[in-house]
RNA sequence: AGGGCUAUCGCCAAGCGGUAAGGCACAGCACUUUGACUGCUGCAUUCGCUGGUUCGAAUCCAGCUAGCCCUG
């Protein structure tokens, strides 16, 4: 009996090869469209699409037709709203940078699709991100790099759970980005040369500022003063949800020569201003660690971190605290540690687990 | 109300009679399936104002205005 294999369709390029390639591989393939942020309306239907764009599920729903395959329409409004835009509101007010992919990976498509999946009888999961699983010597499930480092996202999955791993597939992993819109176009696929998705799905105009104001409306945190180290005043901040660590541009800052945001602190309603070489550290410290290729870790041990999704990763040790945090100390300085995004560890090619950053370590 | 100094792009700042450097900020673009970083391009027909000298002035002269400092 066949396989059934619900594949998250966002009418994007991969996720459309994705759903053809399980196709033919044997499965009886489901293409599901997420329904997560706003409703289908036309005048704000934009060319670019993405991962979850506006445009999704007329786009989607033209392939399935195309490769013959069921297409159904999924309500996650609420779940959306939830733990990615409530999210990421909360944690831009605390002072944090959220990254939103990551928890609509986690707490969307591996929760409320997986188990919505599994309730009308999937045996699978698929989506047209770029990596792959394997089953390692230890029986651990973990992801490993795309073919195509470049477009390799284990990064923005490193939370999947082995149960989750067990009910995945990730079949455009195998390939690389010039091959699937190779596919797509020898299917006559409309969406084969529809660009990437770029920016936040549900901020299209990048204004991420703006939709938190226009979001969670009054009660942010008001404007306050830049800082030095010292503790000198150098201005004043449009608020602190403007802000993020290593960030230059709209400082509105003249002092001669280039600054950064090495600190925010939202207890002062301070945003700690420093040079290039502020922004560097060495020790970071995350908690909520999710381990994938190992089921724990004892003594320390030497890995590669990357602490952002566009991260070549950096050589480090990781040491697990008593509270069960991770302390991470890199061979050589890295910029921009940033609370509220991820490290994620790699073995080789191999995803060895990951957690949210807390804070720098202690130096 | 005597004496001195300074006034060049939003901020800082070159220029010293030959036809407005640069940095920062800012804007746009590129890069990017998060926020950032980075890169590229753009950004004073005009030098506090008004006259004068000169072939030619931001650069010299005079007056005015503003700010700073010193002296009753």
């Amino acid at each position: 009996m066949k396989k059934k294999v619900v594949t998250g369709m966002s009418g994007g390029v991969d996720s459309s090869v994705a759903a053809w390639l399980l196709k033919e591989q044997g499965y009886e393939v489901i293409g599901v469209t997420m329904q997560i942020w706003q409703d289908e309306d036309a005048d704000t239907v934009q060319e670019n699409g993405g991962c979850c764009g506006l445009s999704a599920v007329e786009d989607a729903r033209r392939v399935a037709e195309q490769l013959g395959i069921a297409h159904y329409v999924m309500n996650f409004k609420e779940e959306f709203k939830r733990h990615v835009t409530d999210y990421f509101a909360a944690e831009y007010r605390k002072g944090r940078t959220p990254n939103p992919c990551i928890a609509c990976n986690r707490y969307v498509k591996w929760e409320a699709l997986l188990r919505r999946s599994l309730e009308i009888g999937a045996d699978y999961i698929a989506t047209g991100h770029y990596a792959r699983i394997e089953r390692l010597s230890n029986g651990r499930l973990a992801l490993r790099g795309a073919v195509t480092a470049a477009k390799d996202q284990t990064y923005a999955l490193y939370s999947l759970t082995q149960e989750q791993l067990s009910r995945t597939l990730f079949p455009v992993g195998a390939y690389t980005k010039e091959q699937i819109r190779e596919l797509a176009a020898g299917l006559g696929l409309a969406v084969a040369d529809k660009p990437d998705s770029q920016e936040i799905c549900f901020v299209p105009d990048g204004d991420y500022a703006g939709f938190i104001e226009r979001e969670a409306g009054a009660g942010l945190p008001g404007p306050g003063n830049f800082v030095d180290q010292s503790g000198r005043v150098l201005g004043r901040h449009k608020g602190i949800i403007h802000y993020t660590i290593g960030q230059r541009r709209g400082l509105e800052l003249p002092m001669g020569e280039r600054v950064y945001v090495t600190q925010i602190r939202p207890e002062t309603n301070e945003v700690v201003i420093g040079g290039n070489e502020d922004v560097f550290c060495r020790e970071l410290i995350c908690d909520d660690v999710n381990y994938m290729a190992v089921e724990d870790i004892g003594a320390p041990l030497d890995v590669r971190a990357k602490i952002r999704y566009n991260h070549s990763g950096e050589e480090c040790r990781i040491e697990k605290l008593s509270d069960g945090k991770i302390a991470c100390r890199f061979v050589r300085p890295v910029r921009a540690v940033t609370p509220g995004q991820a490290v994620v560890f790699y073995q080789g090619e191999y995803v060895l687990g990951g957690g949210t950053i807390l804070r720098r370590g202690n130096e």
